[in-house]
DNA sequence: CGGTTCTTTGACGTGCATCAAATCCTGTGG
DNA sequence: CCACAGGATTTGATGCACGTCAAAGAACCG
């Protein structure tokens, strides 16, 4: 893999900036052909069993990426924000749907022009690469840990990948949350209680955020409740 | 419970030919390139942490990708067999283990001629979103499904893509299972026993394979390859 | 306001983990 | 060939973590 050290500096912390549309390998042509795309929550970007016919990145916002069985339980596969890239396929079918999670704008390449791109196929191979380290770590998480410790390394991640900021931003729901882990609402509401009452976080507040009150807490070196 | 054909609702992950080694468009100076290795069962072909500077293509055989948890809490993340390859890697370390099920004969190609070759970059492009895939389908698995469910579907994704022989071959041990399934090898059990009882396969026999009695209700009329 | 939707909290039920013991399998040695 | 030991699988009995059900707050919006 010679782009292994292209790959590290195009991937400089935990998560890459893989979204295609803002790297600054993208030539003019690509940023030429690439779309513009504004959705308010809630929306679908494309749906399970549609044609991949293009790639997309968040320019701001938020997307889940899900899959349902056919009575309705449904398992978020992934939380993207800003900077992540989605939406490639391995057979030209999508094989799970992609939704707004509060007003989020995308940018939009078709598979035509980035086929002919070494650069981006480069990325895109770097971003398949990185999700598919995501999803077995997620693995982990779904077959192996209690309730508590899926709640607590979902928020300890989660504000690793956000920059360890003061405040979490959590456009999503308790119920996307419970998808994504496993979980019945109430028992990420009950988490989260928890992980309140001890000190760890504030109450999460109104517009979407919640407040990292003890930063050691959330992530020491490594150890589970 | 659920009725067995809505279990099989979610799409089946898309498998291709990507080991390397056997693909028809590895040129000879690759074939030169690639070491050969031979493997008893149990074996660790690499150990998570460790450098990933080369990529593997299973001849013969079968290999578990697993990743533990600090306390020995452990997880299969896929269960490989002839024809696939692994240990691509996105940031230059494996973050996952890769052992042998079963004596196993691999080929092993290093990162420096993979980097120089373009069909195999893009074979490798594909392997990683068919992973992906794989992965995500699995997300749903371990989030949204009974433990019977589980069992059931382990099964029934395993004789498709070893090609819907009337014998599965299973290198694995219960407790491989369970760990794939984030079940306990009892309940993977129980899962077996139920199978058994109402006539959708035979009893495990004593040289590691499974006879499928009744196809049709291992794998109901809905989804498609 | 009143209706809707989401979150939180409590009480209870259940599916799977856990514990335990019987059986089977495999290799080793007499 | 049988005897034996160690490990894997199976089966049963019991317990608990999380699901389910229910109802009471919050937030939002006309």
């Amino acid at each position: 893999m010679q782009a292994l050290s292209e790959i590290r500096s195009a991937r400089p912390a935990v998560r890459g900036r893989l979204c295609a549309c803002l790297d600054a390998s993208a030539t003019g042509r690509i940023q030429a052909a690439a779309g513009d795309l504004r959705l308010n929550g809630g929306e679908t970007v494309y749906a399970a069993g549609t044609a991949a016919d293009a790639v997309f990145g968040i320019r701001q916002g938020a997307v889940a990426l899900t899959n349902r069985l056919a009575d309705g339980r449904r398992q978020v596969l992934a939380f993207l924000f800003g900077g992540d890239t989605f939406g490639f396929s391995a057979d030209g079918t999508h094989g799970d749907s992609a939704e707004t999670l509060g007003g989020t704008s995308l940018c939009r390449i078709p598979c035509s022009v980035i086929d002919q791109d070494r650069a981006l196929l480069a990325n895109l191979r770097a971003a398949a690469q990185a999700m598919l380290a995501a999803a077995w770590q997620h693995q982990v998480l779904l077959g192996r840990m209690t309730a508590f410790e899926r709640v607590y390394r979902f928020l300890s991640d989660l504000w690793v990948r956000l920059g360890r900021p003061t405040e979490l931003h959590m456009p999503m729901k308790v119920a996307d949350i419970g998808d994504h882990l496993g979980l019945r609402p109430e028992t990420v509401s009950r988490g989260l209680a928890r992980l309140r009452r001890d000190g760890t976080i504030g109450p999460w507040n109104a517009d979407g955020f919640i407040p990292v009150i003890d930063p050691g807490r959330l992530f020491p070196p490594r150890a589970a409740a």
